[in-house]
DNA sequence: CGTACGTTTGATCTTTCTCAATAATGGTGG
DNA sequence: CCACCATTATTGAGAAAGATCAAACGTACG
Protein backbone atom coordinates (compact mmCIF):
# COMPACT_ATOMS: atom_id res chain seq x y z
CA UNK A 1 0.00 0.00 0.00
CA UNK A 2 1.55 3.37 -0.81
CA UNK A 3 1.63 6.56 1.29
CA UNK A 4 -2.18 6.77 0.74
CA UNK A 5 -3.55 10.46 1.18
CA UNK A 6 -1.51 13.47 0.11
CA UNK A 7 0.29 12.35 -3.17
CA UNK A 8 -3.11 12.24 -4.92
CA UNK A 9 -4.18 15.17 -2.74
CA UNK A 10 -2.58 16.88 -6.30
CA UNK A 11 -5.31 15.34 -8.46
CA UNK A 12 -7.82 16.52 -6.27
CA UNK A 13 -6.83 19.48 -6.44
CA UNK A 14 -6.62 19.66 -9.86
CA UNK A 15 -10.12 17.71 -10.54
CA UNK A 16 -11.35 20.39 -8.00
CA UNK A 17 -9.88 23.55 -10.16
CA UNK A 18 -12.14 22.98 -12.85
CA UNK A 19 -15.29 21.66 -11.25
CA UNK A 20 -15.95 21.17 -7.73
CA UNK A 21 -15.91 18.58 -5.78
CA UNK A 22 -17.74 17.46 -2.51
CA UNK A 23 -16.11 15.61 0.61
CA UNK A 24 -17.04 12.23 -0.15
CA UNK A 25 -15.46 12.80 -3.77
CA UNK A 26 -12.38 13.89 -2.29
CA UNK A 27 -12.42 10.87 -0.06
CA UNK A 28 -13.10 8.66 -2.71
CA UNK A 29 -10.05 10.13 -4.49
CA UNK A 30 -7.49 9.90 -1.60
CA UNK A 31 -8.19 6.13 -0.95
CA UNK A 32 -7.97 4.76 -4.36
CA UNK A 33 -5.51 2.44 -5.04
CA UNK A 34 -2.32 3.94 -6.38
CA UNK A 35 1.53 3.17 -6.95
CA UNK A 36 3.89 6.18 -6.54
CA UNK A 37 6.31 6.04 -9.04
CA UNK A 38 9.99 8.32 -10.00
CA UNK A 39 10.33 9.29 -13.22
CA UNK A 40 13.47 10.58 -14.89
CA UNK A 41 13.82 13.72 -17.66
CA UNK A 42 12.63 12.34 -20.54
CA UNK A 43 11.05 8.83 -19.87
CA UNK A 44 7.63 7.82 -21.62
CA UNK A 45 4.48 7.70 -20.00
CA UNK A 46 2.39 6.85 -23.05
CA UNK A 47 3.94 6.35 -26.44
CA UNK A 48 1.92 6.22 -29.69
CA UNK A 49 0.11 3.10 -30.55
CA UNK A 50 0.14 2.16 -26.46
CA UNK A 51 -3.08 0.38 -25.52
CA UNK A 52 -3.05 2.36 -22.59
CA UNK A 53 -4.06 0.61 -19.14
CA UNK A 54 -3.01 3.33 -16.71
CA UNK A 55 -3.45 6.56 -15.64
CA UNK A 56 -0.93 8.40 -14.51
CA UNK A 57 -1.01 11.76 -12.23
CA UNK A 58 1.48 14.03 -12.51
CA UNK A 59 2.41 14.45 -8.26
CA UNK A 60 5.74 16.65 -9.16
CA UNK A 61 7.69 17.39 -12.53
CA UNK A 62 6.45 18.55 -15.89
CA UNK A 63 5.53 16.17 -18.68
CA UNK A 64 4.17 16.80 -22.38
CA UNK A 65 2.16 15.39 -25.31
CA UNK A 66 3.77 15.31 -28.63
CA UNK A 67 2.97 13.60 -32.21
CA UNK A 68 5.23 13.87 -35.37
CA UNK A 69 4.64 13.95 -38.55
CA UNK A 70 5.86 11.91 -41.09
CA UNK A 71 9.09 13.57 -42.22
CA UNK A 72 9.93 13.69 -38.46
CA UNK A 73 8.57 17.47 -37.38
CA UNK A 74 7.65 17.10 -33.88
CA UNK A 75 4.40 19.07 -32.51
CA UNK A 76 3.95 19.30 -28.83
CA UNK A 77 0.25 19.16 -28.12
CA UNK A 78 0.51 20.69 -24.69
CA UNK A 79 2.70 20.61 -21.35
CA UNK A 80 1.77 19.59 -17.92
CA UNK A 81 2.11 20.32 -14.40
CA UNK A 82 1.67 18.90 -11.32
CA UNK A 83 -2.00 17.70 -10.33
CA UNK A 84 -3.07 17.08 -14.01
CA UNK A 85 -3.97 13.47 -14.78
CA UNK A 86 -2.30 13.20 -17.83
CA UNK A 87 -3.55 9.75 -19.69
CA UNK A 88 -7.57 11.19 -19.61
CA UNK A 89 -7.06 11.22 -22.79
CA UNK A 90 -6.22 7.99 -23.71
CA UNK A 91 -7.74 5.68 -21.04
CA UNK A 92 -11.29 5.25 -22.74
CA UNK A 93 -9.56 4.85 -26.21
CA UNK A 94 -8.17 1.72 -28.33
CA UNK A 95 -5.12 3.08 -28.58
CA UNK A 96 -2.71 6.31 -28.29
CA UNK A 97 -2.85 8.40 -30.79
CA UNK A 98 -0.10 10.79 -29.25
CA UNK A 99 2.75 10.35 -26.98
CA UNK A 100 3.44 11.64 -23.69
CA UNK A 101 6.76 12.22 -22.24
CA UNK A 102 8.31 13.94 -19.09
CA UNK A 103 10.17 17.25 -19.57
CA UNK A 104 12.23 17.32 -15.86
CA UNK A 105 12.74 14.98 -13.43
CA UNK A 106 9.31 13.62 -11.17
CA UNK A 107 6.59 11.09 -9.74
CA UNK A 108 3.75 10.24 -10.35
CA UNK A 109 0.60 8.22 -8.53
CA UNK A 110 -0.25 5.82 -11.01
CA UNK A 111 -3.98 4.16 -10.80
CA UNK A 112 -4.63 0.79 -12.57
CA UNK A 113 -7.59 1.52 -15.19
CA UNK A 114 -10.16 -0.57 -13.73
CA UNK A 115 -9.85 1.20 -10.13
CA UNK A 116 -9.80 4.11 -12.28
CA UNK A 117 -13.24 3.33 -13.68
CA UNK A 118 -14.75 2.05 -10.38
CA UNK A 119 -13.42 5.62 -9.24
CA UNK A 120 -15.55 7.13 -11.92
CA UNK A 121 -18.54 4.95 -11.69
CA UNK A 122 -18.16 5.47 -7.83
CA UNK A 123 -19.74 9.13 -8.02
CA UNK A 124 -21.86 11.42 -10.06
CA UNK A 125 -20.68 14.19 -9.42
CA UNK A 126 -16.78 13.03 -9.78
CA UNK A 127 -17.78 11.65 -12.88
CA UNK A 128 -18.83 14.82 -14.13
CA UNK A 129 -15.22 16.60 -12.76
CA UNK A 130 -13.38 13.88 -14.78
CA UNK A 131 -15.35 14.57 -17.80
CA UNK A 132 -14.93 18.73 -17.16
CA UNK A 133 -11.62 17.87 -16.95
CA UNK A 134 -11.35 16.48 -20.41
CA UNK A 135 -13.19 18.65 -21.98
CA UNK A 136 -10.60 21.72 -20.46
CA UNK A 137 -8.06 20.11 -22.01
CA UNK A 138 -9.67 20.02 -25.37
CA UNK A 139 -10.49 23.64 -24.93
CA UNK A 140 -6.93 23.95 -24.24
CA UNK A 141 -6.22 22.10 -27.84
CA UNK A 142 -8.60 24.65 -28.88
CA UNK A 143 -6.51 27.65 -28.19
CA UNK A 144 -3.33 25.91 -29.32
CA UNK A 145 -4.89 25.29 -32.68
CA UNK A 146 -5.73 29.29 -32.87
CA UNK A 147 -2.06 29.99 -31.47
CA UNK A 148 -0.51 28.14 -34.08
CA UNK A 149 -2.83 29.07 -36.38
CA UNK A 150 -3.31 32.68 -36.29
CA UNK A 151 -0.97 34.18 -34.12
CA UNK A 152 2.21 35.64 -35.06
CA UNK A 153 5.22 34.33 -33.54
CA UNK A 154 5.66 36.78 -30.47
CA UNK A 155 2.32 36.80 -29.58
CA UNK A 156 2.64 32.85 -30.21
CA UNK A 157 5.20 32.78 -27.51
CA UNK A 158 3.69 35.05 -25.38
CA UNK A 159 0.29 33.42 -24.97
CA UNK A 160 2.30 30.07 -24.12
CA UNK A 161 3.99 31.86 -21.11
CA UNK A 162 1.02 33.22 -19.61
CA UNK A 163 -0.69 29.97 -20.33
CA UNK A 164 1.23 27.95 -18.22
CA UNK A 165 1.93 31.03 -15.85
CA UNK A 166 -2.09 30.60 -14.93
CA UNK A 167 -1.78 27.16 -14.88
CA UNK A 168 0.50 26.84 -12.02
CA UNK A 169 -1.00 29.26 -10.48
CA UNK A 170 -4.30 27.76 -10.39
CA UNK A 171 -2.54 24.68 -9.08
CA UNK A 172 -1.38 26.92 -6.28
CA UNK A 173 2.34 26.40 -7.63
CA UNK A 174 3.61 29.87 -8.63
CA UNK A 175 2.42 32.44 -6.49
CA UNK A 176 3.68 35.58 -8.05
CA UNK A 177 4.72 36.57 -11.71
CA UNK A 178 7.07 33.77 -11.99
CA UNK A 179 7.84 30.66 -12.76
CA UNK A 180 10.77 27.68 -13.69
CA UNK A 181 10.07 26.96 -17.04
CA UNK A 182 12.07 23.49 -17.76
CA UNK A 183 11.26 24.24 -21.51
CA UNK A 184 14.54 24.34 -23.95
CA UNK A 185 14.17 26.65 -27.17
CA UNK A 186 13.71 23.26 -29.07
CA UNK A 187 10.42 22.52 -26.90
CA UNK A 188 9.19 26.31 -26.98
CA UNK A 189 9.73 25.85 -31.09
CA UNK A 190 7.89 22.45 -31.26
CA UNK A 191 5.13 23.63 -29.01
CA UNK A 192 4.16 27.00 -31.36
CA UNK A 193 5.51 25.45 -34.30
CA UNK A 194 8.46 28.02 -34.63
CA UNK A 195 12.79 27.06 -35.18
CA UNK A 196 14.28 27.18 -32.20
CA UNK A 197 15.91 30.16 -33.71
CA UNK A 198 13.63 32.13 -34.08
CA UNK A 199 11.78 31.73 -30.70
CA UNK A 200 15.58 33.03 -29.27
CA UNK A 201 15.29 35.76 -31.33
CA UNK A 202 11.52 36.62 -30.39
CA UNK A 203 11.86 35.66 -26.57
CA UNK A 204 14.80 38.62 -26.84
CA UNK A 205 11.86 40.97 -28.07
CA UNK A 206 10.02 40.28 -25.25
CA UNK A 207 12.64 41.10 -22.78
CA UNK A 208 13.57 44.32 -24.70
CA UNK A 209 10.35 45.33 -24.63
CA UNK A 210 10.23 44.89 -21.15
CA UNK A 211 7.45 42.22 -20.74
CA UNK A 212 9.78 39.26 -20.16
CA UNK A 213 12.99 38.75 -17.94
CA UNK A 214 14.91 35.66 -17.86
CA UNK A 215 17.83 34.34 -15.57
CA UNK A 216 18.51 30.44 -16.11
CA UNK A 217 15.41 28.82 -16.46
CA UNK A 218 13.09 31.42 -14.60
CA UNK A 219 10.81 33.13 -16.12
CA UNK A 220 9.24 36.57 -14.66
CA UNK A 221 6.63 39.30 -16.01
CA UNK A 222 7.33 42.64 -15.09
CA UNK A 223 4.04 43.78 -16.24
CA UNK A 224 1.35 40.91 -16.33
CA UNK A 225 -1.36 43.03 -17.38
CA UNK A 226 0.66 44.40 -20.96
CA UNK A 227 1.96 41.13 -21.43
CA UNK A 228 -1.43 39.72 -21.40
CA UNK A 229 -2.68 42.22 -23.73
CA UNK A 230 0.40 41.77 -26.21
CA UNK A 231 -0.56 37.63 -25.98
CA UNK A 232 -3.98 37.82 -26.84
CA UNK A 233 -4.63 36.49 -23.57
CA UNK A 234 -7.42 35.67 -22.03
CA UNK A 235 -8.83 33.69 -18.99
CA UNK A 236 -11.93 31.70 -20.69
CA UNK A 237 -10.41 28.87 -22.30
CA UNK A 238 -8.98 27.74 -18.76
CA UNK A 239 -12.37 27.08 -17.54
CA UNK A 240 -11.02 28.28 -13.84
CA UNK A 241 -13.85 28.01 -11.15
CA UNK A 242 -14.48 31.36 -9.49
CA UNK A 243 -12.21 30.59 -7.13
CA UNK A 244 -9.02 29.66 -8.58
CA UNK A 245 -9.36 32.48 -10.92
CA UNK A 246 -9.43 34.85 -8.33
CA UNK A 247 -5.54 34.01 -8.55
CA UNK A 248 -5.65 36.00 -11.65
CA UNK A 249 -3.71 39.55 -11.43
CA UNK B 1 -43.66 14.81 -29.81
CA UNK B 2 -41.59 14.82 -32.62
CA UNK B 3 -41.44 12.21 -35.66
CA UNK B 4 -39.08 9.97 -33.33
CA UNK B 5 -37.02 6.74 -34.48
CA UNK B 6 -34.85 7.51 -37.77
CA UNK B 7 -33.98 11.45 -37.26
CA UNK B 8 -31.59 10.18 -34.25
CA UNK B 9 -30.52 6.94 -36.18
CA UNK B 10 -27.70 9.35 -37.15
CA UNK B 11 -26.60 9.98 -33.52
CA UNK B 12 -26.70 6.21 -32.84
CA UNK B 13 -24.28 6.18 -36.26
CA UNK B 14 -22.43 8.41 -35.05
CA UNK B 15 -21.95 6.87 -31.73
CA UNK B 16 -21.41 3.51 -32.61
CA UNK B 17 -18.31 4.68 -35.35
CA UNK B 18 -15.95 4.84 -32.50
CA UNK B 19 -17.78 3.04 -29.65
CA UNK B 20 -20.29 0.13 -30.43
CA UNK B 21 -23.34 0.29 -29.03
CA UNK B 22 -25.47 -2.27 -27.18
CA UNK B 23 -29.19 -2.98 -28.71
CA UNK B 24 -30.16 -1.53 -25.73
CA UNK B 25 -28.09 1.37 -26.16
CA UNK B 26 -30.07 2.17 -29.49
CA UNK B 27 -32.78 1.84 -28.83
CA UNK B 28 -32.17 4.29 -25.71
CA UNK B 29 -30.97 6.88 -27.96
CA UNK B 30 -33.61 6.68 -30.38
CA UNK B 31 -36.39 7.05 -27.73
CA UNK B 32 -34.54 10.44 -26.16
CA UNK B 33 -36.85 13.39 -26.42
CA UNK B 34 -35.92 15.60 -29.01
CA UNK B 35 -36.74 18.80 -31.45
CA UNK B 36 -35.65 18.47 -34.87
CA UNK B 37 -35.13 22.17 -35.91
CA UNK B 38 -34.20 23.48 -39.61
CA UNK B 39 -31.69 26.18 -39.62
CA UNK B 40 -30.04 28.46 -42.55
CA UNK B 41 -26.64 28.85 -43.48
CA UNK B 42 -24.19 30.72 -41.39
CA UNK B 43 -27.06 30.18 -38.15
CA UNK B 44 -25.25 30.06 -34.96
CA UNK B 45 -25.42 27.22 -32.76
CA UNK B 46 -23.31 28.02 -30.34
CA UNK B 47 -21.58 31.13 -29.73
CA UNK B 48 -18.54 32.49 -27.40
CA UNK B 49 -20.09 33.43 -23.81
CA UNK B 50 -22.88 31.05 -23.78
CA UNK B 51 -24.25 29.13 -21.06
CA UNK B 52 -24.90 25.48 -23.18
CA UNK B 53 -28.54 23.99 -22.31
CA UNK B 54 -28.80 21.96 -25.08
CA UNK B 55 -27.41 19.49 -27.14
CA UNK B 56 -27.85 19.53 -30.61
CA UNK B 57 -27.27 16.58 -33.03
CA UNK B 58 -26.68 17.55 -36.97
CA UNK B 59 -28.96 15.05 -39.11
CA UNK B 60 -27.79 17.07 -42.67
CA UNK B 61 -25.89 20.06 -43.24
CA UNK B 62 -22.58 20.90 -42.01
CA UNK B 63 -21.60 22.91 -39.18
CA UNK B 64 -17.87 24.14 -37.95
CA UNK B 65 -16.51 25.33 -34.70
CA UNK B 66 -14.38 28.67 -34.67
CA UNK B 67 -12.50 31.37 -32.43
CA UNK B 68 -11.30 34.35 -33.36
CA UNK B 69 -8.22 36.80 -32.05
CA UNK B 70 -8.00 39.89 -30.68
CA UNK B 71 -7.52 41.45 -33.73
CA UNK B 72 -10.24 39.73 -35.38
CA UNK B 73 -8.33 36.74 -37.13
CA UNK B 74 -10.69 33.37 -37.53
CA UNK B 75 -9.65 30.40 -36.70
CA UNK B 76 -11.99 27.19 -37.40
CA UNK B 77 -11.49 24.60 -35.15
CA UNK B 78 -13.13 21.88 -36.55
CA UNK B 79 -15.85 20.59 -39.70
CA UNK B 80 -18.81 18.78 -38.42
CA UNK B 81 -20.92 16.23 -40.75
CA UNK B 82 -24.00 14.74 -39.89
CA UNK B 83 -23.97 12.27 -37.18
CA UNK B 84 -21.96 14.83 -34.52
CA UNK B 85 -23.18 15.47 -31.37
CA UNK B 86 -21.85 19.38 -31.82
CA UNK B 87 -22.39 20.73 -28.02
CA UNK B 88 -20.81 17.81 -26.36
CA UNK B 89 -17.31 19.92 -26.38
CA UNK B 90 -19.35 22.48 -24.04
CA UNK B 91 -22.37 20.68 -22.38
CA UNK B 92 -20.57 19.83 -18.70
CA UNK B 93 -18.63 23.55 -18.99
CA UNK B 94 -20.28 26.68 -17.35
CA UNK B 95 -19.93 28.69 -20.92
CA UNK B 96 -19.03 28.32 -24.43
CA UNK B 97 -14.88 29.15 -25.46
CA UNK B 98 -15.89 28.88 -29.10
CA UNK B 99 -19.07 29.28 -31.76
CA UNK B 100 -20.57 27.29 -33.54
CA UNK B 101 -21.99 27.86 -37.06
CA UNK B 102 -23.81 26.04 -39.42
CA UNK B 103 -21.66 26.14 -43.03
CA UNK B 104 -24.96 24.95 -45.10
CA UNK B 105 -28.73 24.62 -44.51
CA UNK B 106 -29.38 21.91 -42.71
CA UNK B 107 -31.62 19.99 -39.60
CA UNK B 108 -30.57 19.34 -36.30
CA UNK B 109 -32.11 17.42 -33.49
CA UNK B 110 -32.11 19.29 -31.01
CA UNK B 111 -31.78 17.50 -27.19
CA UNK B 112 -32.48 19.40 -23.54
CA UNK B 113 -29.18 19.25 -21.48
CA UNK B 114 -31.47 17.09 -18.53
CA UNK B 115 -32.90 14.59 -21.36
CA UNK B 116 -28.96 14.31 -22.52
CA UNK B 117 -27.63 13.71 -19.12
CA UNK B 118 -30.55 11.38 -17.81
CA UNK B 119 -29.53 9.09 -21.29
CA UNK B 120 -26.06 9.26 -20.10
CA UNK B 121 -27.07 8.05 -16.60
CA UNK B 122 -29.08 5.25 -18.16
CA UNK B 123 -26.08 2.70 -19.61
CA UNK B 124 -23.09 2.43 -18.82
CA UNK B 125 -21.66 1.29 -22.51
CA UNK B 126 -23.58 4.42 -23.29
CA UNK B 127 -21.97 6.83 -20.97
CA UNK B 128 -18.72 5.35 -22.39
CA UNK B 129 -19.56 6.14 -25.90
CA UNK B 130 -20.22 9.96 -25.14
CA UNK B 131 -17.02 10.13 -23.47
CA UNK B 132 -15.20 8.64 -26.53
CA UNK B 133 -17.13 10.79 -29.03
CA UNK B 134 -15.77 13.79 -26.96
CA UNK B 135 -12.27 12.36 -26.70
CA UNK B 136 -12.42 11.43 -30.16
CA UNK B 137 -12.88 15.11 -31.39
CA UNK B 138 -9.86 15.85 -29.07
CA UNK B 139 -7.75 13.77 -30.39
CA UNK B 140 -8.56 15.77 -34.20
CA UNK B 141 -7.90 18.72 -32.22
CA UNK B 142 -4.73 17.68 -31.64
CA UNK B 143 -4.24 16.13 -35.31
CA UNK B 144 -5.37 19.93 -36.22
CA UNK B 145 -2.65 21.54 -33.62
CA UNK B 146 0.15 19.03 -35.81
CA UNK B 147 -1.31 20.30 -39.18
CA UNK B 148 -1.29 23.88 -38.59
CA UNK B 149 1.77 23.70 -36.49
CA UNK B 150 4.14 21.39 -38.73
CA UNK B 151 3.03 20.86 -42.14
CA UNK B 152 3.20 23.36 -45.26
CA UNK B 153 0.49 24.03 -47.37
CA UNK B 154 -0.06 22.07 -49.71
CA UNK B 155 0.11 19.24 -47.08
CA UNK B 156 -2.34 20.89 -44.50
CA UNK B 157 -4.88 21.46 -47.37
CA UNK B 158 -4.37 17.96 -48.31
CA UNK B 159 -4.82 16.59 -44.76
CA UNK B 160 -8.07 18.48 -44.10
CA UNK B 161 -9.04 16.86 -47.36
CA UNK B 162 -8.77 13.19 -46.45
CA UNK B 163 -9.96 13.94 -42.76
CA UNK B 164 -13.22 15.06 -44.62
CA UNK B 165 -13.41 12.51 -46.84
CA UNK B 166 -12.97 9.60 -44.65
CA UNK B 167 -15.13 10.59 -41.43
CA UNK B 168 -18.26 11.06 -44.14
CA UNK B 169 -17.43 7.52 -45.80
CA UNK B 170 -17.18 6.49 -41.80
CA UNK B 171 -20.70 7.97 -41.53
CA UNK B 172 -22.09 6.40 -44.91
CA UNK B 173 -21.79 10.16 -46.48
CA UNK B 174 -19.79 8.94 -49.19
CA UNK B 175 -19.31 6.00 -51.14
CA UNK B 176 -17.08 6.67 -53.77
CA UNK B 177 -14.06 8.88 -53.59
CA UNK B 178 -15.99 12.13 -53.97
CA UNK B 179 -17.89 14.64 -52.18
CA UNK B 180 -19.16 17.88 -51.97
CA UNK B 181 -17.11 20.20 -49.79
CA UNK B 182 -19.41 23.17 -49.25
CA UNK B 183 -16.26 25.06 -47.73
CA UNK B 184 -15.33 28.48 -49.46
CA UNK B 185 -11.73 29.75 -50.10
CA UNK B 186 -12.16 31.86 -46.77
CA UNK B 187 -13.21 28.94 -44.68
CA UNK B 188 -10.62 26.21 -46.34
CA UNK B 189 -7.70 29.40 -44.95
CA UNK B 190 -9.14 29.91 -41.66
CA UNK B 191 -9.14 25.87 -41.07
CA UNK B 192 -5.75 25.57 -41.77
CA UNK B 193 -3.86 29.25 -41.05
CA UNK B 194 -3.37 30.48 -44.19
CA UNK B 195 -5.02 32.88 -46.50
CA UNK B 196 -7.53 32.17 -49.03
CA UNK B 197 -5.34 33.29 -52.25
CA UNK B 198 -2.79 30.87 -50.84
CA UNK B 199 -5.31 28.10 -50.90
CA UNK B 200 -6.84 29.15 -54.29
CA UNK B 201 -2.55 28.70 -55.82
CA UNK B 202 -2.38 25.51 -53.64
CA UNK B 203 -5.24 23.94 -54.16
CA UNK B 204 -4.03 24.57 -58.02
CA UNK B 205 -0.91 22.25 -57.33
CA UNK B 206 -2.77 19.32 -56.10
CA UNK B 207 -5.00 19.64 -59.31
CA UNK B 208 -1.97 20.23 -61.62
CA UNK B 209 -0.26 17.17 -59.82
CA UNK B 210 -3.48 15.00 -60.39
CA UNK B 211 -3.95 14.24 -56.40
CA UNK B 212 -7.60 16.81 -56.69
CA UNK B 213 -10.77 17.11 -59.28
CA UNK B 214 -12.81 19.90 -58.62
CA UNK B 215 -15.87 20.58 -60.41
CA UNK B 216 -18.22 23.48 -58.70
CA UNK B 217 -17.99 22.10 -55.18
CA UNK B 218 -17.29 18.20 -55.78
CA UNK B 219 -13.91 17.19 -54.40
CA UNK B 220 -12.74 14.10 -56.22
CA UNK B 221 -9.68 12.10 -55.63
CA UNK B 222 -8.05 10.37 -58.76
CA UNK B 223 -5.30 8.72 -56.57
CA UNK B 224 -6.49 8.16 -52.88
CA UNK B 225 -3.12 6.40 -51.82
CA UNK B 226 -1.00 8.88 -53.39
CA UNK B 227 -3.36 11.77 -51.70
CA UNK B 228 -2.95 9.87 -48.09
CA UNK B 229 0.89 9.69 -48.91
CA UNK B 230 0.99 13.57 -49.81
CA UNK B 231 -1.03 14.86 -46.96
CA UNK B 232 0.76 12.78 -44.37
CA UNK B 233 -3.02 11.28 -43.46
CA UNK B 234 -2.88 8.24 -41.22
CA UNK B 235 -6.08 6.44 -39.80
CA UNK B 236 -4.88 6.18 -36.03
CA UNK B 237 -6.55 9.42 -34.83
CA UNK B 238 -9.87 8.92 -36.01
CA UNK B 239 -10.47 6.32 -34.09
CA UNK B 240 -12.67 4.29 -35.88
CA UNK B 241 -13.97 1.15 -34.73
CA UNK B 242 -12.49 -2.22 -37.31
CA UNK B 243 -15.84 -2.15 -39.09
CA UNK B 244 -15.97 1.39 -40.16
CA UNK B 245 -12.42 1.73 -40.78
CA UNK B 246 -12.77 -1.01 -43.42
CA UNK B 247 -14.09 1.88 -46.06
CA UNK B 248 -10.38 2.98 -45.67
CA UNK B 249 -9.56 2.18 -49.61
C1' DC C 1 -29.42 41.21 -66.29
C1' DG C 2 -27.16 43.25 -62.69
C1' DT C 3 -25.19 42.72 -58.21
C1' DA C 4 -22.91 40.31 -54.61
C1' DC C 5 -19.98 36.88 -53.69
C1' DG C 6 -16.35 33.82 -54.62
C1' DT C 7 -12.16 32.62 -57.33
C1' DT C 8 -7.99 33.24 -59.95
C1' DT C 9 -3.78 35.46 -61.15
C1' DG C 10 0.13 38.73 -60.88
C1' DA C 11 3.56 41.59 -58.44
C1' DT C 12 5.68 42.74 -54.34
C1' DC C 13 6.64 42.58 -49.43
C1' DT C 14 7.30 40.26 -44.78
C1' DT C 15 7.86 36.80 -41.62
C1' DT C 16 9.97 33.00 -40.62
C1' DC C 17 13.28 29.33 -41.99
C1' DT C 18 17.82 27.57 -43.06
C1' DC C 19 22.58 27.20 -42.68
C1' DA C 20 26.52 28.23 -40.16
C1' DA C 21 29.51 29.87 -36.73
C1' DT C 22 30.22 31.20 -31.98
C1' DA C 23 29.15 31.53 -27.08
C1' DA C 24 27.17 30.09 -22.85
C1' DT C 25 25.54 26.59 -19.66
C1' DG C 26 25.23 22.50 -16.94
C1' DG C 27 26.38 18.16 -15.46
C1' DT C 28 30.25 14.71 -14.63
C1' DG C 29 34.34 12.63 -13.21
C1' DG C 30 38.89 13.51 -11.68
C1' DC D 1 36.69 22.66 -7.03
C1' DC D 2 37.88 22.55 -11.62
C1' DA D 3 38.22 21.00 -16.41
C1' DC D 4 35.82 18.86 -19.96
C1' DC D 5 32.14 17.61 -22.94
C1' DA D 6 27.56 17.64 -24.45
C1' DT D 7 23.76 20.28 -24.75
C1' DT D 8 21.56 24.61 -25.31
C1' DA D 9 21.48 29.48 -26.70
C1' DT D 10 22.72 33.48 -29.53
C1' DT D 11 23.79 35.97 -33.66
C1' DG D 12 24.38 36.88 -38.65
C1' DA D 13 23.37 36.42 -43.61
C1' DG D 14 20.72 34.68 -47.24
C1' DA D 15 16.61 31.96 -48.94
C1' DA D 16 11.88 30.59 -49.10
C1' DA D 17 7.08 30.05 -47.97
C1' DG D 18 3.34 32.46 -47.46
C1' DA D 19 1.01 37.25 -46.87
C1' DT D 20 -0.65 41.41 -48.86
C1' DC D 21 -2.41 44.41 -52.31
C1' DA D 22 -4.81 44.87 -56.44
C1' DA D 23 -7.23 43.77 -60.48
C1' DA D 24 -9.90 40.81 -63.41
C1' DC D 25 -12.81 37.00 -64.03
C1' DG D 26 -16.79 33.57 -62.87
C1' DT D 27 -20.94 32.20 -61.07
C1' DA D 28 -25.26 32.16 -58.63
C1' DC D 29 -29.23 34.20 -57.58
C1' DG D 30 -32.78 37.70 -56.96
Amino acid sequence: MPTAGHSLDRLVHGLDVHSPLTAGDRQLVREVPHAVREVDPHAYLVREGDAPGICSVLITGFAYRHRSTGDGNRQILSIHIPGDAVDLQHLYLEEADHSVQMLTRGTLAVIARTDFEALAEASLTLRRAIVVAMLVEASIFREWIVNVGRRDARTRLAHLLCELAVRQRAQGLADDNSYDLPMTLEHLADATGLTPVHVSRTLKLLEDDGLLLRSKRRMSFPDWRRLCRSADFTYRFLHLEPHSAEMQR
